[in-house]
DNA sequence: CGTGGGGTTGACAACCTTCAATAACTGTGG
DNA sequence: CCACAGTTATTGAAGGTTGTCAACCCCACG
């Protein structure tokens, strides 16, 4: 049951890569070799900042982050929610600067991949590059569903849709037992996420819990009553890709590299 | 000035490209025999079909093409906008079914790329695949934008912001001439776009003509004080990442092959 | 010349925000 | 153990931005 020191760190991003296509021996260790410099952040403290080069890329390994915007007023805008086994996206070591920052809203433990060992672990693995690839494809596919969210959905509907998102993402890297999972963020948070006031959530809240939905005290998430808050929610997981992947078209040295 | 024949097809795609980084006569020629089966949509017609596996990688040679959702109760959400140059992700062939649909807006032309030769050209092009890449970044990056967008901005602020973005967009391949551009979306459409009501759509546009910001008439966009118009709609757009990229750490074979 | 889609406008309603006040909770130091 | 400060949660009242419904106009097109 427990993992090795060396893939205590990425055992939940293996775990979700495992959901795309098998993860051989080699290829797990040489992730758990190109993670370096083991960093712990504070609640509010950045891992990114907008504007900025990308020191490498973060692979989250305990804790909640979030990818955020600052507003002119002030304010700021929530686009992205990351959970331990997310990876602050492997493409930003192309861009010359990041167009959003990266926080951690709890204590957040992190590993990073340099820029130098992303470019090695993509030239020597090539199905664990599919793989990761496959990754920034999810993550996509969340983002262009959190622009229905906040352009189509209620208020309810929003809030019920975030916290099955979260509950199905922490289920594919096993963070969920009993109905129930960890979500640190406050109420002007989650109005940060869902372009809602604070207010509003706390109504919102207020009312899925006198319904017996849904219950969220101290970081901790319920869901009493998941299937009737998915239809309320509107909840498809497809878009969550959970379902593994095409057959890959490989190269041929890949053809000889299936053993899991 | 006139592209070869074989080279007016990707010549947008390749406009975008070389905002990244040098690409060689080779990587044009390769891109360009990629590019097989040009099709031709009518505006409504799908690309792509949410659910559906993908069948290749289409590039817009021309015209204009939406990513949307189809909502329980019947309307849609546009989450992403796709101009000539623009490709429907690489990484859909790696997806068992898409998550979202893709649809003709205007009249468009399309070349498709098959999973094998997206396979081929990622294996022999190394440079040309950073710069795919970075294509899909600067794609998710406008996706954030977007959350911004909805969750965020005023209905004024949204219309305003969206019109900076697709004039940067079509400027950043050559299609803007005398601040006039193309943008042949009804106000229904900007309203799935934008996540308005038609008739809100219509009430802000009337005041944007009125105060002498933008015209947009039978498909056609002029903006008549672009300043006033990025101020008001808070744009900034270092998000479109237009500005090149890092550094690349290149594999020891690409460091002979930096050709322009 | 009729038909249908898109654009324009008005009236009214709804959802959500803002402002404001209070209560509950957390952690700290005396 | 308690007092205190700071943050978070809760609730009420009022107001604003936007949606809905409905009507009408215009134009393109067959």
């Amino acid at each position: 049951m427990p993992t090795t020191g060396s893939l205590a760190r990425p055992d939940r991003l293996l775990r979700k890569l495992g959901k795309f296509c098998p993860v051989s021996e080699a290829e797990k260790l040489a992730l758990a070799a190109s993670m370096s410099l083991d960093r712990r952040f504070h609640p509010g403290e950045n891992l990114v900042r907008e504007r900025k080069p990308s020191e490498g890329v973060f692979v989250i390994v305990n804790g909640f982050a979030c990818r955020y915007k600052l507003l002119p007023d002030g304010r700021r805008q929530i686009v992205g929610v990351l959970l331990p086994g997310d990876l602050c996206d492997l493409r930003a070591i192309l861009l010359k600067h990041m167009d959003h920052s990266i926080s951690a809203l709890s204590t957040v433990e992190a590993a990073m991949i340099t820029p130098d060992a992303v470019t090695e672990l993509l030239d020597e693995f090539p199905r664990l590059t599919r793989a990761l690839w496959w990754t920034t494809a999810v993550d996509d596919a969340i983002t262009r569903e959190w622009v229905v969210n906040v352009g189509y959905r209620t208020a309810f509907e929003r809030v019920a849709h975030l916290f099955c998102e979260i509950f199905w993402r922490l289920e594919a890297v096993g963070l969920v037992r009993d109905n129930q999972c960890r979500l640190p963020l406050t109420q002007t948070e989650l109005g940060d996420t869902l372009a809602l006031s604070s207010v509003h959530v706390n109504r919102t809240l207020m009312y899925m819990r006198r319904a017996n939905l849904v219950t969220l005290q101290r970081g901790q998430l319920e869901l009493l009553d998941r299937p009737a808050l998915e239809a309320a929610a509107g909840f498809d997981a497809h878009y969550l890709h959970l379902d593994g992947c095409n057959p890959p078209t490989l190269r041929p040295q890949q053809r000889l590299d299936n053993s899991g």
